[in-house]
DNA sequence: TTTATAATACCGACCGGTCGGTATGTTTTT
DNA sequence: AAAAACATACCGACCGGTCGGTATTATAAA
C-alpha cells in the first residue's frame, strides 16, 4: 500500500473539515482533530506544516470542487442559466454545508491578513468576471437589457453573498433555494428586456 | 466624580475596538486591552464580566449608532428613499470603520453560539421588516410593482450584507457608494412600476 | 466642617489550563 | 539499509479569569 499516506493526510483533512466546521478555526486545537482522525500529533506535522497550513489547503480542495460543480451551468439563454444556478443551492449547501462556515472563517482572516486577503480576492474577482461575461452573452442573444455587464455582475455577486452569509447564520430560517430563485426573478425583470416567462 | 468610571470603561471600550478591528477577537487579549486603555486588568473586569461581554457591548453600541443614522431617512417617496440609503454608505464606513470588521466576527462567533445567534438575528430582521414596510408604503403609493414584500425585502437585505462584507474585504476595490446606488438602481427597474427617473 | 463609614473603582501578581509546535524514538514502506 | 510515515512525550509561551488588597469617592454621622 502505497497510499497509506495519502489515507492518513484525507483522514486529517475530514477531521479538521468536521471540527471546524462545528467550533471554528480558534476553537479547534491541533490535538484534537488528531484524536478525531484517529492520528498522532507526529503525522499531522508530518503532512502539515501548521494549522494555518492545513486550514489553506481546506479552502483550496472547495474552491476546486465549486469550479468542477459549476462546469456545466449553460442553458439555453443567459436568465435560464442564471435561474439554473439557484438550483445549484441546495446542493452547494448540501455537500459544502461543512465548508461554508470555514469560508467565512477564511474571510475573517483576510481581513487581517495581506497574503490571505489577495488569495481569497482572486477566486472571488473570478466569479465577478464570469458573471460579466453571462451578462454580456445574454445582451448579444437580446435576452438582457443594455446595461454595465460589470455593475450587473456586482448585484448578483454581493446578492450570492448575502445570501450565503444569512444561509450559513440561519440555516433553516428560510428555505433558501427559493428565497435565491425569487431573488434572482426579481432583479431579472429589472435586467430582463421583457417578459420572456422565467420558469424553473 | 462619578464620572471616573465611566471614562475608564468609554477608555477599555476605545482600546478594544481599536485592537478588535486590527488583530481581531480571538487575538486580542485582554491584557493587551489593558495596556492600550492604560488600565489594569482589575479595572477590566469590573467593568465586563467577560472578554465576551465586552464584545457583545460594542455591537450593541454600534446597533444603536447604525440606527439613529437611520431615522430621518423618508424621502418624497420609496424608490428615492432607498436610492437614498446608500448614501450612507460612505457614512457608515467612515463613522463605523472600525467596527465593520468587528461585525464580521460577530457573524461568524454567531455561528458557533446559540446565545450570540438570537442576538445578532435580532436587528438583522429588524432591518428586514423595516425593509418590508418600506415595500408595502411604495406599493401603496404606487412606486412599487405588486410583489411580495418579504422577498423583496430580503433581496435588498441580501445584496446589502453582500455589499458590506465586500467593502469590508476590499475598501479600495471600489467605490462602494457608486456600486450601492448602481445596484438599488438595477435593483428598482425590476421592481418600479415603470420608469420614474431615478437619480441622485 | 470634620470625621467615620461604606461603597465603588482600581491595581497587579498569580493560577490552572491550553495550545501550537518540537525532539526523539519506533514502525512501515521502498 | 535508507527513507518515509507515524507515535509519544514534552516544552514554553500565553491567556482568560481570580483574588486580596488599596485608592478614591460618596454618604452620613458627629
Amino acid at each position: 500500500m502505497q497510499q497509506r499516506s495519502e489515507i492518513t493526510r484525507k483522514r486529517i483533512m475530514e477531521a479538521a473539515t468536521r471540527l471546524f466546521a462545528n467550533a471554528g478555526y480558534n476553537a479547534t486545537s491541533v490535538d484534537q482533530i488528531c484524536k478525531e482522525a484517529g492520528v498522532s500529533k507526529g503525522a499531522f506535522y508530518h503532512h502539515f506544516s501548521s494549522k494555518q497550513a492545513i486550514f489553506v489547503a481546506l479552502f483550496e480542495d472547495w474552491i476546486v470542487a465549486l469550479d468542477d460543480g459549476m462546469k456545466e451551468m449553460h442553458k439555453e439563454n443567459i436568465p435560464q442559466t442564471l435561474l439554473y444556478l439557484t438550483n445549484m443551492i441546495p446542493l452547494i449547501f448540501e455537500t459544502a454545508d461543512e465548508h461554508l462556515p470555514i469560508v467565512l472563517e477564511y474571510w475573517l482572516l483576510a481581513g487581517h491578513d495581506e497574503v490571505i486577503r489577495a488569495a481569497i480576492l482572486a477566486p472571488y474577482r473570478h466569479y465577478q468576471d464570469l458573471f460579466a461575461k453571462l451578462i454580456e452573452e445574454g445582451m448579444a442573444e437580446g435576452t438582457l437589457k443594455t446595461i454595465n455587464p460589470q455593475a450587473a455582475a456586482q448585484v448578483i455577486v454581493s446578492l450570492a453573498v448575502g445570501l450565503l452569509i444569512q444561509g450559513i447564520l440561519d440555516p433553516k430560517g428560510a428555505d433558501w433555494q427559493k428565497v435565491a430563485s425569487e431573488s434572482i426573478q426579481i432583479l431579472m425583470n429589472g435586467l430582463g428586456k421583457e417578459d420572456i416567462g422565467l420558469s424553473l
